[in-house]
DNA sequence: AAAAACCGAATGAACATTCAATCGGTATGG
DNA sequence: CCATACCGATTGAATGTTCATTCGGTTTTT
């Protein structure tokens, strides 16, 4: 029987090594060798190199939507949201640095395609709507949700990738300032919520 | 004789097919066919593609340090400056959308060693003696340099692969909008320059 | 005992790099 | 003013290596 076990097992060997070597430096053979299997063994897992690695990239949206989903539900309000959002995935990238790696690499690879681009990508869509919520409720600017979805995501894979590059780990004060940075950028000026937030949030939930 | 224009069309080549093709995917045969030169040529002026792609890497940041130091001449007060930066980034991001993937590419390659990274790259230390600057005129938050920067110039980023990957085009308000935005997530809450900033500021000079 | 999972040596394509030959220009000598 | 020697730039076919993929056989599971 199909162990899905060792799909796990190349998928994590993958991101590994792709953080070690690059993605290319990672040929098929080192793969199967570090992952304690033979090459032809990936083959019967996967067609190709590229239908493994774009399960994987799959796989990985799959989480972080994943992980979107159910932080969103643990909360009520929108500014709490917004904060347990952003700890969260922050929290997913510093627990998987190999992750922010293997989708720069990826979105510029050859393997992915327009197809793949404007796709209706579930986690996109959830971001989106995330953002379109908080408009609506009149807490965010009045911008288009593409864009304030890309700063408010890019804003975490900002602080997570320089903690993967540069090594600066934020202390929980320095987080705390830059969620609030992050919401400041998102909110209307004078609008309300202007310190409420500051709440004194509960991280074991998400942590590790 | 040397030319130095060939160094450049090599270069140029370089950036065009990985942004087509991945940095896989782009062999030195492609490149010499498409720069109309011969493999044998390329190892003339290159070592190998190892340095090739090292001196490329410089030689970008190069330009975009160069940017950052004469728009930050060209303005006096902090606030402009920052305006100025922003939007002096983000149109030559914008400009030059190869640039963008060849660096997330490049940091993740195995040509990026550790050297490089801590390295006191004039593009770094630039940008972080521009936030530094804004601290000490209480302008920007009392948070680390690096963070600030990363703020800064992840913003920035966001923006221009925002354009390059999904096609969103900022219309000049929502340029104005996001550059705000990014303001209000540097400075401090309360702190003056609020509004002032909305400076009907002239794009001519690094327009295109 | 059939099927499915697994192995790893073998295959052939693609690649970075090399190098002997060529070309075009520039200095030197008559 | 021509002819000759010289030099670096350029070429592209040849080389050796690395890689993704295949496949015949072996083990494990059912």
């Amino acid at each position: 029987m199909e162990q899905p076990d060792k799909k796990h097992v190349i998928f994590q060997t993958v991101l590994e090594l792709i953080r070690e070597k690059g993605f290319h430096g990672t040929p098929v053979s080192m793969i199967a060798e570090r992952a304690n299997v033979a090459a032809g063994t990936i083959y019967h897992y996967f067609d190709s190199k590229e239908v493994m690695l774009l399960e994987l990239y799959k796989y990985i949206k799959e989480q972080v939507q994943a992980i979107v989903v159910k932080t969103e539900q643990s909360s009520q309000t929108y500014p709490e949201q917004f904060y347990q959002l952003w700890m969260a995935l922050y929290q997913f990238y510093i627990n998987n640095p190999n992750v922010l790696g293997f989708f720069e690499q990826f979105v510029n690879s050859p393997y992915y395609t327009d197809e793949l681009a404007d796709n209706t990508c579930a986690l996109r869509k959830t971001l989106l709507d995330f953002v379109s919520k908080g408009v609506k409720q009149n807490v965010l600017m009045p911008l288009r949700p593409e864009i304030l979805s890309a700063l408010f995501h890019g804003n975490v894979l900002t602080m997570a990738k320089m903690h993967k590059l540069r090594k600066v780990v934020l202390k929980k004060e320095e987080v705390s300032e830059v969620i609030d940075a992050c919401w400041r950028s998102v909110t209307r000026p004078g609008t309300g919520y202007p310190d409420k937030r500051t709440i004194d949030f509960k991280l074991n939930k998400n942590g590790k």
